[in-house]
DNA sequence: GTCTATATTAAGATAGAC
DNA sequence: GTCTATCTTAATATAGAC
């Protein structure tokens, strides 16, 4: 195979370990150990390095996110109900990294974004496709266009936040707290 | 003088370069080269060593910011004028790490939360200061006590969530919507 | 209290056999 | 394509002179 399962094994090894140590408390001895793939390999299919595996990763997690974020959205076709949901599975997964959805990447993004203007992008890029799958749910839902933007924006922020401060105060009350006060935010 | 002025210059460096760069990308070197102590005087002002430095500057951070904010949350005797006047700065300080105010705890918190448990108290216990400042004015203002405490936690959240998308995208977009919405957020 | 020299470990990266 | 051995650099930390 072309892009064989050996290197896509190394990807989704880092992109679980950048989650959650971050980009510099990862080595690539780490990755090595935890994927099974010996060094050679990872020189060998990331010839750049650690950045090219970084970047690698964050638009993986990036699209792995959208994924599971459209799924969620689409269950039901209220915003806010379905919005409330997004933000029940961060609750439900606080403290069980692996399937995570919708803010994984704001630790490598503060990381990196001020070293490194390739991370910063990608990091950006997936920030903003976020965003746009918020504003879609509520422009289908009559919203104008540009109220739906701002709106987009300011949940992916608010999410990113509310589970930065979770995770750090280890207790669900900040998510649970901004799930109640979704049909608040979400006005036209 | 007990506690010498040397000490805490290094404390005021390590403090800045944790904000910008993180716990993990700020060497002991750089800290030394940066405050012009020498490596000696680092461990005999911090016998622990980096992880020392680190706790100590995050209540010297958390300590700093809450003075910060509690200046501007003072300025004006309404809680949108004043709360919008926080954004706003931390708007204008966006690409000038120094005198930041509301959320240069966040890389340092995702960072060690996982790690080292005395770290992650310190960096929660930073934003529960601040969540409290802003409830405080909102209790002042006739907000009934649960309200202000959600409210206090929604927004120090939401701050620290725009800040890190602001800081990624390179952009003071999501801070300035931030901003807007306040009114809407501030509901009793 | 201050400073230098050094020990120790681990990081990212490479060379080259297979 | 896979794996090992190794190079180089830089990290945290310590010992000990002054």
């Amino acid at each position: 195979m072309g892009s064989s399962s050996s290197r896509l094994n190394i990807l989704e090894t880092a992109s679980k370990l950048f989650q959650v140590q971050g980009y510099h408390a990862t080595g690539l001895n780490q990755i090595i150990k935890e994927s099974g793939s010996p060094k050679g390999s990872i020189y060998y299919h990331f010839p750049e390095g650690k950045e090219q595996i970084a970047l690698e990763a964050v638009e993986y997690t990036g699209k792995i996110v959208r994924e599971q974020l459209n799924k969620t959205l689409t269950a039901s076709a209220d915003p806010v109900e379905s919005l409330q949901s997004v933000v029940q599975h961060l609750v439900d997964h606080l403290g069980h990294p692996e399937d995570v959805e919708g803010v994984p990447i704001g630790l490598i993004a503060l990381e990196t974004c001020s070293m490194s203007e390739k991370l910063r992008k990608a990091c950006s890029e997936a920030f903003t496709s976020w965003q746009r799958l918020f504003a879609d749910k509520l422009i289908e839902n009559g919203f104008k266009q540009d109220r739906a933007r701002e709106l987009g924006i300011l949940l992916q922020c608010t999410l990113e936040g509310a589970l930065t401060v979770s995770v750090t105060q280890d207790n669900s009350e900040p998510l649970r707290i901004l799930k109640e006060q979704i049909p608040l935010i979400i006005k036209p």
